[in-house]
Order: C-alpha cells, then sequence, then structure tokens
DNA sequence: GAGCCAGGTTAAATTTTCATTAACTCTAAG
DNA sequence: CTTAGAGTTAATGAAAATTTAACCTGGCTC
C-alpha cells in the first residue's frame, strides 16, 4: 500500500480561515484542496476522494450539514472523516452534526495548534484498527517494524507477502475472497493473474513453516492456526 | 462460477460507452443487459430484474432520472442498486441524483478502472447485510469463516452445500422449492440436471450428522430441527 | 400387485480450483 | 550496465467439487 499524502478538503466561506487552515495543514504534510461553498464542496470530493473533509456549518449554496448529509448517502465517503466547523456555539447544531455522522466538532474562533491536533488524532485513531500489532497465539506480526515472529523465531517477509499475510491475520478465521484479498493488498484497479495470490500464499506458507493458512475451495482462504 | 452471476443492465444512448462497460463488466463476471434509451431501459429492467442498473442522466426517450424515478416507486425495484451516468459536470442534477434514490453517481468521462471498483465496492456493501451469523439451537451457520458448527464440532462444507444449507436455514421451517433452490444457490440461467439438490441434500445430512433437512415430497426441502 | 412418481443412493464422469515449478519482467541498488 | 530480489505469468498435474446417469426404494393409485 503506498504512503502517499494524506488528502484534506476545507470548505469555507471566509477566505482567512481556509488562508490559515490551508497553511497549517500543508506545513504538516497534507494535501489540501479548498473549497468556498457547499457545492463546490461535494464536487471537489467526488473528484478528490480526501481522506478528511472539513465542512464550515455556515456556507452558501448548501450548509455543512447538507453536504455531509449528501456524501454520507454515497458508499465511497462512508469511511470519510469529516470535521464540522462554525461560528456558532449552538448545542443543537453540534447534536445534528454528530448525528449526521460528523466525527468531530469545532468551534471558531479556531487555535490552529488545538485544530491540527484534533486533526492528528483522529487520523492517529483511524490508523490504529489499520497498523497495530497482532497477535495470535505463538504468532506476531508488527506492521510497524514489518517483522513476523514465530515462537521468537523472526521471519522476513516481501511487502506483499507481509501485506496479504497481515491482512488475513486483521480477522482471524474469517473467510477474505480472492478478490477482496486482490481489493485490499492490490488495490482497486491493478490487474493481475489469476495465480498471484496462491504464489504468494505459498511463499507464505513456506516462510512461516506452520500451517496457519487455510484454503476455502472456490470461496477464498482465511488465517487459522 | 460464482455464486450466481449479478445482473447488470446498463443503459445509455452512445454504443461506444455501453460496449466499453459491457465488456469491463463481464470480464470481472457480471451479466450485462443493455439499454439504448429509458423506455427500453425500463422495459428490460423488469423483465430481467437486475441487480444493478446504471443510467446515463441523458438518454432520448426518459432521462435517468426519471427512469430512477419510476423504478423507485415499484416495490420490486426499491431494493436495486441504481448508478447514474453523467457527462453533466451540474451540481444540480447530482443532488436531484440522489434525491431521487442513486447509490452512487459517476461522471464522464469514465475510467473503466475506477468505475468497476465504484461497481465492485456496491455489491460489496449490500452483500455485508445479508452474511450475518444464523444460529438455531445447537446449530451455528458462519458465512464469514464459512464453517458450520453442530454441537461445537466444527464441520467444513463445500461451497455449493454451504450455500444451500445457509440458505434453507435463513429461514427456518419454511419450505424452499426445488426450482427456488436453484435459482437462489445456482442462479437462474444454469441448467442442472434433476438430481443435482437432491446429492448435495445428501452430502449435507451426511457430513452434519444430524437430520436438520426434511424433505417434503413433491414440493421442496425445508431445514428443521 | 403393476405401474408410476418422487425422491434417495451410489459411482463414475466432468469441471473447477489449487499448488507448485520455472521462467519472465520490472525496479532499485550498486 | 549489471545484478538481485520482488512480483507476475504460464504451464502442469493433482485434488476436490460438482454434476450426471443409472439404479433403488417406498408410497400411492387403480
Amino acid at each position: 500500500m503506498e504512503t502517499k499524502a494524506r488528502k484534506v478538503l476545507i470548505a469555507d466561506d471566509e477566505p482567512d480561515i481556509l488562508e490559515i487552515l490551508k497553511y497549517n495543514l500543508s506545513n504538516e504534510g497534507y494535501e489540501v484542496i479548498t473549497a468556498k461553498d457547499g457545492d463546490e464542496a461535494l464536487e471537489k470530493a467526488r473528484r478528490t476522494q480526501p481522506d478528511l473533509i472539513i465542512l464550515d456549518v455556515m456556507m452558501p449554496k448548501k450548509t455543512g450539514v447538507e453536504v455531509c448529509q449528501l456524501l454520507r448517502a454515497q458508499a465511497a465517503f462512508k469511511e470519510t472523516l469529516i470535521i464540522f466547523l462554525t461560528a456558532v456555539n449552538d448545542e443543537g447544531t453540534q447534536i445534528k452534526g454528530l448525528e449526521t455522522g460528523a466525527d468531530d466538532y469545532v468551534s471558531k474562533p479556531i487555535s490552529p495548534k488545538v485544530f491540527l491536533s484534533r486533526v492528528n488524532a483522529l487520523f492517529r485513531r483511524l490508523n490504529k484498527t489499520d497498523a497495530r500489532i497482532l497477535t495470535i497465539d505463538y504468532v506476531t506480526i508488527d506492521p510497524e517494524r514489518y517483522i513476523i515472529k514465530v515462537r521468537d523465531t523472526e521471519i522476513v517477509l516481501a511487502k506483499k507477502e507481509f501485506e496479504l499475510l497481515y491482512l488475513l491475520a486483521l480477522k482471524p478465521g474469517r473467510v477474505f475472497l480472492r478478490n477482496e484479498i486482490l481489493n485490499q493488498v492490490w488495490g482497486n484497479d491493478v490487474i493481475v493473474g489469476d495465480r498471484t495470490i496462491d504464489v504468494h500464499i505459498r511463499k507464505i506458507r513456506q516462510k512461516l513453516g506452520v500451517d496457519c493458512i487455510t484454503t476455502v475451495k472456490g470461496v477464498g482462504y482465511k488465517f487459522e492456526l
């Protein structure tokens, strides 16, 4: 999987706010896209598929809440992080925002430092479910170090091998369809041959020396000790 | 090959688009039906009951939006996935589309790869809702792990066997006609011999070691403990 | 009881899927 | 430019799943 910069879309009708946030987020290594109203936000969100969307609640064309609802209705944005921004210190709005499916809620005036830490926190939270050390009985998988340990023996796997094993081990017992594996490990738009997965599975089994991947014929593979 | 080929209906007045999408979807294992205008789309949708309908917004006879509204008004199409296709980069249209009940919205020009991944994503989302763990007394059926448990004993079934049992167990007590079983497990358009179901039922009974499938002579089978 | 119908049983044929090997491409390092 | 390693493809044979076909059984009608 790639390490490409996280994309953040900011939508606010006040150029000053846009500028400040953009400056700070860029400095932090994020790729920033801006929009000045609700419609533009929707359009750019669709085009750029950002990882995080920051929506001002009070905007021309469409309010942040409306934009959020429309986005959440689409499959592609079910998992996207959304933060609401508002000058209104209004309890009602806040509740409504979170109910609409926002992940956080920040009120103006904004302190850039506080704001950045909120953003980072959100991404960290996202990552935790994503890149954590797995331990299944006597097998340990550390995605940070790219290392597998089987009964205290360190084993080195190649990238694809590692990602494949990691995916399976994320949910031991659960069967992953071949297509699912292709999507997760290789990406939706890479077309590879039929036997590619098999070969990698084989290499993993070989290197690990433990039979921990079960084939479910006609269905897929699962991790199982 | 698949559980049953997903049927996709594509409606667009540009033969090129039809051809490209048809080629790509077919390759991915979908059964593709095409229509060249709104009226034809409606008619074929009714006749073939597709799982997914792709509608160009700008079409002769009836626009995609109109077709979508007419379909959604019918009970049979309440759950059908609908994707809008459009060259118009018009926010108004998008909103209207989603409000009409489309599940996704793709603008031209279309990248086949991106498009395919969207389609796959939609179906993946759909699948999640109907793949749940069934527990009937001392029998547990877990479609995620592809495992059956009878009184804490794990039993491995082959794909078709599993799907057949799962179907019956979805509604315990309810009788499934042989034809119904064929449609659900084998797909509407696969022709297999008379005794095929019998043989699978037999294997299931054998492997489970419990008499949980009852024959209703002249009618079909049902799951019953 | 003969004949028929629906389903059960079995084995063998057929088809699909998988593991494995080896060869080939690509990329990044030296 | 060469080389090593990763990733991919292609070919093959074996195994498993699925289907077919032939035959068996029990119940029912007449």
